[in-house]
RNA sequence: GCCGACAUAGCACAAUUGGUAGUGCAACUGAUUUGUAAUCAGUAGGUUUCAAGUUCAAGUCUUGAUGUCGGCACCA
């Protein structure tokens, strides 16, 4: 006899177990058509689940996220139920949610092509419009065995083997195609309107490039035709932001194939990479660091006693000459610590900041590559700071704030964080590590940041934290991190030392600290970030002064050469075209503000100012232009809170 | 590195079953002296990524290399 709780408190006795679909209909027969499964208890239940005991029920529907969710996941068994009767021979792997939508991994001899592609989702839309009903079973383990057997299966056996204990399995049998899934699914393919399969990859079955590679097939779904077309639209709008179109068209920077993964910096490029790094330099000064500059080029033992070369050595750019074998250097920290060894140090001089802007090399494998943001060539606003024991935490906190400073005054907001904690392959003892961990996470926890973990992820020296930024596209990336070394300074390592109050001899702390990151991938996410559209403090070229006509010309150079004598970056268009035409142009190039000059600017000694938007902002003579740029200069990348 | 797709002028793209490599923008020259998103006319620009092969004939077909794109693995 359950007593079923709804959401709104009200209560519903029923004289037998009962479905979630069940209560649905005695609530009401739309109620009951919307209805995709249930959370009873909190725990998500397929509807056709009966519950047997006092319950607490709440309805998931398309409204809910949840509900999307389900959909999504069983786009992935139609994906699957169009897939066999299209290529009788495929073999099916796993085939979750994702962002949007959800993918297959499957195996077969066929390689799958774009036309296959369109095939292949014109079955799964007619097999949606029949709504047939998906039927759940749970079987014994044998029949489990003796179903994936019978079908040839051999990923599915995989998964089952995998999982030894487990007696049972909950199977969903979509006409005479039949996945194994804990659920839970909907009650009828009906509920599938909108998907689309965007595009087939290759993927390591269960994530390991030990095995073999399948196909992957990606799918996005929605719960309506305008949810996938807004999602199309976005999508669309969203790659025209991508950093290397941009950088082309605003001719920022190019890479070229006699330099993979390197990029070549143009004029305008490099005064944007300028701007940041000098705001970096400035952020130096302020929080106690010096800054430093390192060799490029270390011999190769340097490299075996730090460790990278165990576990990096592949990846790095080696040279030699004269019987010497050297590495490119990939990292900053052993150079850093070249330069704490040469300092007899007290404790009382710590905590000791090493800055540099260091320009590092990584053989990234060749398919990693990806504009600016995975590179072979990079700096780092790489730091490291020597510390004690006791002073970890504050200076931990210190380089969170900054972090979190910077990023404000770059117009981020939404910032994730994750901890990754020690890897398979490191060096340090547990003990080491344990110390390591706690008082990195108890510095996460005590700033009150919301961070996701990441077990095994650590480098391989110590546990980090990673501050990760979005591309247009969502694809995130690591940019700053603050990582807890206590191993690097050991004897048997580099050996870094201070003298304890006690006149001991003692091996420093090491924080390995990057705020941004890597500079290019930093101004690679810039771009996206700000679709080309620089704040005034960023953008290469601030103000473009065009005279209407060549009679103007003087005039406008005259207040170009003030401009720049104010420390501002202006450029005039005098070329013989209309001003119709530069506005154009120079708008398209994004510059924040366009100055003209004519006969009546030159009669009032003022510059008529059109502003990036378009928006005409009238005559300013040259004190208030001044303090116009300097206004908005001095927002740096903010977002200003919108009076209301 | 692995799987798949792709590579044509500085940029964006065309080129029929294999049959004379084109268009727009940019560049250059001339005219025009211009008032807020494209003034007109002309000129030049190519070993079709590279290397081999098939063919009377290859941008197009085959093989290999390199790079790029989308993923996967990796990411100090």
């Amino acid at each position: 006899m359950p007593i079923i709780t709804l959401p709104d408190g009200s209560t519903k006795q029923f004289d037998d177990a009962v479905s979630v679909m069940q209560v649905a209909e005695s609530i009401g027969t739309g109620l009951a058509k919307a209805t995709l499964a249930g959370r009873v208890n909190g725990q998500q239940k397929d509807a056709c689940d009966l519950i047997t005991e006092d319950a607490s029920l709440e309805i998931i529907t398309m409204r809910d996220e949840d509900g999307v969710h389900i959909m999504r996941h069983s786009c992935a068994h139609l994906l699957g139920h169009a897939l066999k009767q299209l290529y009788p021979d495929v073999k099916m792997a796993i085939g979750p949610v994702i962002d949007n939508g959800f993918y297959y991994d499957v195996d077969m001899e066929h390689r799958i092509t774009p036309e296959d592609l369109k095939k292949i989702e014109k079955r799964m839309k007619e097999l949606a419009k029949t709504k047939y009903p998906v039927i759940k079973k749970t079987l014994p383990r044998d029949q489990a065995i003796a179903t994936f057997e019978e079908r040839g299966e051999d990923y599915k056996l995989e998964l089952i083997r995998d999982l030894p204990d487990e007696t049972e399995f909950g199977f969903y049998f979509h006409e005479e195609y039949v996945d194994m899934c804990v659920g839970p699914h909907l009650p009828n393919m009906g509920f599938i309107k909108a998907l689309q399969l965007t595009h087939v990859a290759g993927a390591y079955w269960r994530g390991s490039s030990d095995n073999k590679m399948l196909q992957r097939i990606y799918g996005v779904a929605f719960p309506d035709k305008q949810g996938l077309k807004d999602y199309l639209h976005m999508m669309e709008e969203a790659e025209k932001r991508d950093h290397r179109k941009l950088g082309k068209q605003l001719d920022l920077f190019h890479v070229e194939d006699i330099s993979p993964g390197m990029a070549f910096w143009h004029p305008k490029g490099t005064t944007l990479y300028r701007v940041v790094e000098d705001y970096m330099r400035e952020q130096l000064a302020e929080n106690g660091y010096d800054e430093v500059r390192t060799p490029l080029v270390l011999d190769r033992s340097l490299w075996e006693k730090s460790g990278h070369w165990d576990k990096f050595k592949d990846n790095m750019f080696t040279t030699e000459t004269e019987n010497r074998d050297y590495a490119i250097k990939p990292m900053n920290c052993p150079g850093h610590i070249q330069i704490y060894n040469r300092y007899f140090t007290s404790y009382r001089d710590l905590p000791i900041r090493i800055a540099e802007f260091g320009l590092v090399h990584r053989n990234e494998a060749s398919g990693t590559l990806h504009g600016l943001m995975r590179v072979r060539s990079f700096t780092q606003d790489d730091a490291h700071i020597f510390c004690t024991e006791e002073q970890i935490k504050q200076e931990v906190q210190a380089c969170i704030d900054l972090v979190y400073q910077t990023y404000a005054d770059f117009g981020f907001d939404n910032i994730a964080v994750k901890f990754s904690t020690r890897p398979e392959m490191r060096v340090g003892s547990d003990e080491v590590w344990d110390l390591a961990e706690e008082a990195l996470e108890e510095t996460l926890k005590d700033a009150g940041l919301d961070y996701k973990l990441q077990p095994g992820e650590g480098a391989f020296y110590g546990p980090k934290i990673e501050f990760q930024l979005k591309d247009c596209i969502g694809r995130v990336w690591q940019c700053g991190t603050i990582q807890l070394d206590f191993s690097m300074t050991q004897a048997e390592r580099l050996n870094a030392v201070y003298i304890g109050q006690d006149n001991e001899k003692y091996h420093p702390v090491m924080i390995h600290r990057a705020i941004l990151g890597s500079l290019e991938r930093f101004v690679g996410i810039l771009i996206e970030h700000y679709e080309g559209r620089f704040p005034t403090w960023l953008a290469p070229v601030q103000c473009v002064l065009a005279p209407i006509a060549g009679s103007h010309t003087d005039y406008v150079v005259e207040m170009t050469n003030k401009l720049k004598k104010h420390g501002f970056r202006v450029e005039s268009d005098l070329r013989n075209e209309k001003v119709g035409f530069k506005i154009r142009e120079h708008t398209m190039q994004r510059v924040p503000y366009i100055l003209v000059a004519g006969d009546q600017e030159i009669e009032n000694g003022t510059v008529n100012v059109r502003a990036r938007s378009g928006e005409n902002l009238g005559s300013f003579t040259f004190a208030e232009l001044i303090d116009l740029l300097s206004n908005d200069i001095s927002n740096l990348g903010r977002v200003l809170e919108t009076q209301s």
